[in-house]
DNA sequence: CTTGACCTTCCCATGATGGGAAACCTTATA
DNA sequence: TATAAGGTTTCCCATCATGGGAAGGTCAAG
């Protein structure tokens, strides 16, 4: 198959299937004497390997890493698990992070008349935070 | 002031500084007669101001438009309000996709022995779903 | 006057993706 | 068979916010 089947049946836009090549991610493909490429079922197996990766907010060096996990059938399965934990840590990490910035916006907003006049907490707040405090 | 002290004082990278000044995110301040850029004090407070802003989540483009308000004293609070709540549900929109990727990864994690086995869930899972599902 | 710590501009890199151009291939249809 | 439509190729550029670093100018202290 070519390249726009490969791309539809994986959920990997044609572009992204390229620049994966490009970076080592997956193997290139053989080509056709028009320099098609040409991809088998088992191909399109792993680039929903990659889409799902990404999905789960794994990085491409990540999912690297993931797939060369996959490949290795005699790999225990702890240390999947534990790249796993880790990641997870990590989205945890920047959802409470994002939460934090949330609830200090939303606080400051429950101060804001939000009405015709001009004074807002919200914007005196900013002029006010002193750098070290702005860590936020 | 020199830009190494209003970074400092900022805390604002001198490189940032002049990016903004770059993207009219700033107005470019006096030079001296060897082209050094000079600040005030005022300056810093924009630039402690466009920290703030950052460190909340706002894009680049997000402060232009806050520091405008902020510049702007017959603006009503309404307008920063809106905008600031729009920014709260895009980051709570957010956080709740990074949560949602740790729970489906924390889920298949559960099933996985993590021990010397070979066998893994978790790459099964990344193995086996199907394009449509991938969106998690 | 030298040294070191600043400052200047300019270019490059990141990560993951998309847009688009120019040229080429394939297939269907008139 | 000629042509049009649509898929493919490579290549370059853009995004967003930031940092790194080079080459050269400046300033203050010793």
């Amino acid at each position: 198959m070519n390249i726009g089947e490969a791309a539809t049946r994986s959920g990997v836009s044609a572009k992204m299937i390229r620049y994966y090549e490009s970076i080592g991610l997956i193997t290139p493909p053989a080509r056709t004497a028009a320099q098609y490429r040409v991809y088998a079922a088992d191909d399109v197996h792993t680039l929903r390997f990659v889409r799902r990766s990404r999905d789960l907010g794994f990085s491409l060096e990540e999912t690297r890493e993931l797939l060369a996990l996959w490949r290795d059938k005699s790999r225990a399965s702890a240390d999947v698990k534990n790249l796993a934990m880790a990641h997870v840590r990590e989205l945890e990490e920047k959802a409470a992070e994002l939460k934090a910035m949330a609830d200090t916006l939303r606080h400051l907003a429950t101060h804001c008349h939000g009405d015709h006049r001009p004074d807002c907490p919200i914007l005196a707040d900013f002029a006010a935070t002193t750098p070290t405090q702005g860590k936020a």
